[in-house]
DNA sequence: AATAAAATTTAGATTCGTCTAAAAATTTAA
DNA sequence: TTAAATTTTTAGACGAATCTAAATTTTATT
């Protein structure tokens, strides 16, 4: 009951749980694999290999979704990864999107206690710095009713929660547009032909996004 | 040449540096097998791996010795290991004798930017808790002339710069009486029959140590 | 519904870091 | 200086995490 997981392991485990939306839906071995880079026979074999340790549910050719305790070891592996983001961005001075490669290392070289003591010194923010929520330790974690920038109306003013693809050239463009968590966008027209959106940013410059960027903006409707 | 060192890699050259003095002595196999708790088979296998690498020079039943470029490799992960400990200690909070086993997590998960900015953020400092010099980011670290506390005379008044033994019981033992790096000591007396010492602390309390005790305190001259 | 295409799993191989047991070399002691 | 004790190395094995290639199962298409 008590061995230590590998960080492979672990990194297999928050990418279910990523892939898996929270837990509301099975993730395919290919999606795994591509997730994590590996091919899909190591996905299989790792998928087996969980499934006997219990931290996941795995019926051949169906995938994978975490149990109980899986989904524990996956929370206390994102708030550590997220805890780590808060601290490179607002105290070492990292920008937003230089931030998830390192916490990507130091999330496993990282006991509780640690985590613990650093959230405190961080002063208990309640999300990272690309907005997602930081789980406690007990591992729970504030659900926010997002939807995509591309799913609003005309004349709505959100706000932005979270970027959902990882790909270093969106994270680029929308620092660069002060496209980032927080930030308030007022959708000034949305064009039906290509369907991209007119934006205001923050009540200052104003831009137009393609409905492929919009898709990747999670964001909170305000007011 | 620009390949990337494992963590297990990089820890037997941080030891082979340790237990060499700074590259002053051979390291045999038997002893490096012990600091890093390993048979001495698996040191040997691991010694002429990393002298296929060029990065120790290794001769069979005579031990190993840093190359210039594993000397490099060792410096710049005894930098991150000692900032990061400064940041556990000061920034976090924990205990002086708390932060070795944290530290050596945290500095395989580090890279030379992180460690950079790391050491700016902790205002550049000159030693660790434990009071060992910190390697600047060129791998150039200062050389103390330090001495055994039981190779001082009577009346001599020391600072303490360094524990030797990682021995937890030891350094919970120094750190109830304040026997940290930068303490002051003056020596007041030497026991002839046990080389023990009387010593008064920070011009405050007055202690026994024992000869063994003295033996692991490295220490300046002051005055 | 049969077959072609795609996804998944199985089988077998490889590398890293470790072990134990046996062989070889060095050091110590009689 | 020879024999005994100790240290080191070699040889062979193993588990974890990965791969490629082949076999199997599921899904899609005609």
């Amino acid at each position: 009951m008590y061995y230590q997981l590998s960080p492979t392991e672990q990194n297999y485990i928050k990418q279910i749980y990523t892939l898996s939306d929270g837990n509301h839906q099975n993730v395919l071995t290919s999606d795994l694999a591509a997730a994590i880079k590996i091919k899909a026979a190591t996905a299989t074999d790792m998928l087996s290999r969980l499934s006997d340790k219990k931290l996941v549910d795995y019926e051949k050719y169906y995938g994978a979704r975490l149990t109980d305790k899986g989904k524990q070891v996956a929370l206390n592996i994102i708030r550590k990864h997220r805890l780590w983001e808060v601290f490179l961005s607002v105290k070492l001075g990292f920008s937003w999107d230089e931030v998830h490669e390192m916490a990507e290392e130091l999330e496993h070289a990282t006991n509780d206690e640690l985590s613990n003591r650093l959230e405190q010194f961080l002063g208990n923010p309640k999300t990272d710095p690309h907005g997602d929520p930081i789980p406690n330790r007990k591992g729970e974690i504030e659900k926010q009713k997002t939807i995509r920038l591309s799913e609003t109306g005309q004349d709505d003013t959100v706000e932005i929660r979270s970027v959902e693809d990882q790909n270093p050239a969106l994270l680029k463009f929308l620092s660069k547009h002060k496209l980032t968590p927080g930030a308030r966008l007022l959708v000034k027209e949305i064009n039906q032909y290509d369907r991209s959106l007119e934006i205001k940013v923050n009540n200052k410059k104003v831009l137009q996004l393609s409905r492929d960027v919009a898709e990747n903006l999670w964001i909170i409707r305000v007011k």
